[in-house]
RNA sequence: UGGGGCGUCGUCAAGUGGUAAGACACAGGAUUUUGGUUCCUGCAUUCGGAGGUUCGAAUCCUCCCGCCCCAGCCA
């Protein structure tokens, strides 16, 4: 076993002395009101991997017992977000609406058994007997109705006889117990909603502490592993099961959800996001859900291998973006083919290249694995380079183009800089002018000659334009939510998140690239065609992460001294 | 001020009485036709604090401090 956590701790321990049979059996329990985002993805992780490493198996279960926040399309989504994770859950599609008559009859059978009751305080008045975090609460009235009673009214409640919150279903634990979770907790209300999967078939639904454990048990769920908050439902968890006494009675576990600096992950604020239009949906790349993610290029092994290294444990935490963009970059370094492309086009032309002549030039896909192969990259007179490669006074340690200098066209020649030409009105640097050496051609001098820097270029005549949307991360500050002072996380959104620039000018061999398709460009960083807004007319790039920049730390300690 | 949890490097995280793994980040250096990659090197005499037990404590005991969760007919 590659990694040791407590989890895994208590799953061999539980193997070793057989509980269960030696058996198994997690589940990943979404509620399909949001889309999926990389706090799930731990926990997906952590639960399908637990199955594969003990040969067990991973249900898929959609605890989906409040109608009124729920629908298809998260279904949907949370699916097809699973699966492009690299996960399968076989035949398992799995509802707790589902079990709605088999929860219904347990309701029943506590009621017999005098361990709950209907009760017909208002909302308010509940909130009320409850007590406080130091105070007792008291019974309600209702609470010692007769079993008969309470099975009719519950019966009536079923087949709706009642308006919402008329009365609910509560068991009988007790009013005085420290844990809140323990004190009558509600078990059913009545809901006239429909349900996304059950319709206009019931009007009373019942609650996630009535309803999970018992799915759970349904399914004969082993280790029934969830996050921190739920620490205090545990006791009930267990008082549910027990009163009921059924055969499987799986055991909760709790670790810590996933923090992920400069990035939100509460469900309640992505979706302010998606509707307040702070961003363009839940799959803006920008946004930390599974789409997004996806469309921002990052794949799916790279998520995999981030949840690895982030380990499970029960300490509240914050990991590290730098750590998921270590991720992306480690999985993209291997597999994706190199290319060129200019993002703040600059004009350079050669002046004594030959005025109609093109070359095709030989450039590696991949250094990092010749099997890749290579390409031809044509080069002629005309040449776009990036703004940012040349200084007319150049700042310490800058060794791109400069007056005076040479430098090294990938894969093309060394060329040495001639004269600078600026806009008259605005003193813009719009085009330069260079000469070549024939001599190098291919990036090698004979002379054994050296050249400090290496820069991208694309053709002029041969380039294909191209949209390029820049993305950055979604906050300022590492954690939005902490801000003591009552500040809304919104305040922190970073207005620099998107910068789209057009027309940048990309190699030709990127025309017509499919939808999805990851590139690295180089010494800029990587690279997907936007699965959304990309056409065989209009090339839109997304780049995922940029590539670790020396330069950059470099610059930003200067701007500091 | 009730109850339940948690405090080990900047960030994650192993460690379960025998003398502080690893990863990311960071800092140096080497290689390099990507200021990329790769490769070396450095990076907690100390585990929230104070006492105590012990030959020996991050691990056991006591007290203290800090942070998180719970008063939905949400999950």
């Amino acid at each position: 076993m590659l990694s040791s956590d407590f989890i895994r701790n208590i799953i061999s321990r539980d193997v070793e002395v057989k509980k269960n049979q030696g058996r198994v059996h997690t589940r990943f329990p979404p509620e399909p009101n949001g889309y999926l985002h990389i706090g799930h993805a731990k926990s997906i992780c952590l639960n399908f991997g637990l199955a594969a490493e003990y040969e067990g198996l991973c249900n898929l279960r959609f605890d989906d017992t409040n109608p009124s926040k729920e629908n298809v399309e998260y279904v949907e989504s949370i699916k097809s977000d699973v699966k492009w994770l690299g996960f399968d859950w076989g035949d398992r599609e799995l509802y707790a609406s589902d079990y709605f008559e088999q929860l219904y009859q347990y309701a029943v059978q506590l009621i017999k058994e005098g361990r709950a009751y209907v009760d017909s305080l208002s909302a308010e008045e509940i909130r009320d007997y409850r007590g406080t975090l130091t105070d007792p609460g008291k019974e309600s009235p209702y609470r010692n109705r007769s079993v008969k009673e309470n099975i009719d009214l519950f019966e009536r409640m079923r087949r709706g006889e009642f308006k919402d919150g008329a009365h609910v279903l509560r068991a009988k634990i007790d009013m005085a117990s420290p844990n809140l979770l323990m004190r009558d907790p509600t078990l059913y209300r009545i809901r006239w909603v429909s349900h996304h999967r059950t319709g206009v078939q019931w009007c009373i639904y019942p609650m996630y502490d009535f309803t999970h454990c018992l799915s759970d048990s349904i399914e004969g769920i082993t280790h029934s592993i969830c996050t921190l908050e739920f620490e205090n439902n545990r006791p009930l968890y267990d008082w549910v099961l027990d009163e009921l006494g059924v055969d499987c009675h799986p055991q909760q576990i709790e670790f810590a959800r996933l923090n992920l600096s400069y990035y939100i992950l509460s469900k309640r604020k992505l979706v302010e996001l998606v509707t307040g239009g702070f961003v363009t949906g839940w799959d803006d790349p920008r946004m930390p859900t599974i789409s997004g993610l996806r469309r921002r290029g990052y794949t799916p092994g790279s998520i995999r291998s981030f949840c690895e290294r982030i380990g499970v444990a029960k300490r509240d935490s914050m990991v590290d973006l730098a750590l998921l963009e270590y991720c992306i970059r480690e999985d993209l370094n291997k597999s994706t083919p190199r290319v060129m492309g200019v993002l703040r086009p600059l004009r350079v032309i050669i002046d004594n290249y030959p005025k109609d002549q093109v070359e095709y030039l030989n450039a590696a896909n991949n250094p990092e694995d010749p099997a890749m192969g290579t390409r031809e990259v044509p080069f002629s007179r005309v040449l776009y380079i990036e703004k940012e490669d040349f200084q007319e006074i150049p700042q310490k340690k800058f060794f791109r183009l400069a007056p005076g200098r040479e430098v090294r066209l990938r894969y093309a020649y060394f060329i040495k800089f001639v004269r600078v030409v600026k806009d008259e009105q605005t003193g813009e640097v719009v085009e330069l002018h260079c000469t070549y050496d024939p001599k190098t051609r291919g990036g090698d001098s004979p002379d054994g000659r050296k050249v400090k820097a290496t820069l991208h270029w694309v053709s002029a005549p041969h380039a294909v334009a191209a949209e390029v949307r820049l993305y950055d991360r979604l906050f300022l500050r590492p954690n939005p939510e902490a801000e003591k002072d009552g500040t809304d996380f919104k305040t922190y959104l970073n207005p620099d998140s998107l910068k789209t620039l057009t027309p940048c000018r990309v190699e030709p061999t990127l025309s017509g690239s499919p939808p999805g398709s990851r590139f690295q460009f180089e010494r800029l960083g990587y690279f997907c065609v936007d699965p959304v807004d990309a056409s065989d007319e209009k090339l839109v790039f997304n780049r995922t992460v940029t590539l670790r920049d020396q330069w950059a730390k470099i610059q930003k300690a200067q701007q500091h001294r």
